[in-house]
Parts: C-alpha cells; structure tokens; sequence
DNA sequence: ATACACATTCGAGTGTACTCTAAGGCAATA
DNA sequence: TATTGCCTTAGAGTACACTCGAATGTGTAT
C-alpha cells in the first residue's frame, strides 16, 4: 500500500510550513509531487525522504541553490551519482570547516565569560 | 603613545568594510568613537579590541540585536558584568547545540556519500 | 585654482530564505 | 442556501545583515 499525504499531513511530519513546501515545490526541489481529481497535492513515501534529506541539506547550511543544483542531477538518474557525491563532499568540507572556526571562537567566548566571573568573585 | 588609526586603517586591519565600520556605528554597537578637526573617525587601540570582539560574537553567529545589548551593557561599567557573562553563557549554550546539530547531518551526509561510493563500485 | 583622494551623512538597494495576502475553487456541514 | 474550511495560484512583503549611491566637505599635490 503506497501510502499518501496531503500537505498538511506533510506539514506537521516533516516541520515545515505548508508555505515552504509549495515555495520548495516552485523553485524545484520538490519536482513531480502528484496531485487529485480537486488539484491537491498527494505526497509519497518517496516524498517523504527526499524532503527528509532536503531538510538535512538545509541543517547543514547548504544554499537553496545548491540544493536545487543537487535536486535536478537527482532528476537526471543514476549518471550522476559521481557529481553528486562531489557535491556533498564539497559542501561537507566546507561545514567542517565551520565547525572548527565556531569551536575557536567559542574559546574566546569561554576566556571572557571566565574572565567576568573572576570580576565576580572580586566584588563580594 | 597611544595609537590612532583611520577607518581605512581600521578596515583593513580587521577585515571589515569602512560601510560595515560606519554601520556598526549608527546602531550602536561602536559607541564613543572620537573625531579630528575634519570629523573624521578616529579609533584607538580600546576600539581595536572591541571590534575584535565584536567580529568573535559575530562569527558565533550572535544576532546583530544581541550584539547590541550586549554593547549597551557594557557601555554602563562593571556593575553589569554578571549580565554579560549570563549573556555569553546562553549563547554558548546554543552554538553549542548548533554544533551538535551540524555533526549529526553531517553523519547522515556522510552515509549518503558512502552510498554513492558504492553505486560508482558496482557500475565499473 | 582645480583636481584628487579621502572623509562625512542619510537613505535607498541587495540577497537569502522564507512568509503572507488576495482571489478564487470545491466539498461538507448547519 | 450559505457558511466554514480546506485547497489552489501568482505575486507581494518581511527580516536580517549588510552594501551602495548621492550629495557634500576638506586638505594636499600640480
């Protein structure tokens, strides 16, 4: 049984805004979402992950326009699994780096928070 | 001596733009900056220091009104320390949480990646 | 004297990623 | 029958953090 949702269902499941679905369907990360006799949207499982991994993307920074880069090599099948995997890796480089300069920065977050509770104790 | 500079100076130094430097100005988060006889900006090494502060919250992803609060705190003494280091804390917290997220989606990617690793395998 | 290179201010424009409004359609309930 | 409540679309509006433009002023170099 192919399981199918309408936007709102897809809305509470997945956390965005049945705006942002319809704004994600137009720009052309969701492609091919199928619709009823009455024009509404059904979604799929199929749907469903591919929204899942769409939100991972955006967790992880990723510009819509990369994304949509992303989304129509996935529509273009298999061929294209190499650039792909390109992408991720270049954008996964990219977000550990910004771990890294996040994690140095929050370093001298500590120094100064540290350096305020000294003036604390100074004042009792 | 105490050093001055010129907000091209500064600019460079930092790595801000003289807009972005002005900017800063007009919504507080530089206050007391001094002028010449022309009226032009002059900054001194306790500015330097403040904007690389500035630039620390900013690359932690402070938002710009947060900044501002803190800024203002600041600006009144000593008798506002606890409240700065209570406002780092919180927002270490979630740089901290955000960090957590990022490597998280990054473990998903990751498995992506491999995935397709093993699809280019097979097509050889 | 006048051009150049810098400065000033105010306010408008940009890019990103949504977020919302308006106008209209269909189906079930009061 | 009419109201409610959902859906559709196109396009306008918002928030954030800059970024730029226009008008104007000042001190040094030719």
């Amino acid at each position: 049984m192919d399981k199918q949702f309408t936007i709102q269902q897809i809305s509470k499941k997945m956390g965005l805004t049945v705006h942002t679905l319809r704004y994600y369907e137009k720009i052309g990360l969701l492609e091919g979402i199928s619709r009823n006799e009455q024009g509404y949207r059904q979604y799929t499982e199929a749907d469903v992950l591919w929204i899942d991994f769409l939100i991972c993307l955006r967790e992880i920074e990723m510009p819509i326009n990369e994304m949509k880069q992303f989304s129509h090599l996935r529509s273009q099948g298999n061929s294209t699994v190499t650039e792909r995997r390109k992408l991720l890796e270049t954008h996964q480089e990219k977000v550990i780096n910004h771990i890294k300069d996040l994690q140095e920065n929050l370093l001298k977050i500590n120094n100064k928070i540290q350096h305020y509770k000294m003036l604390e104790g100074e004042n009792k």
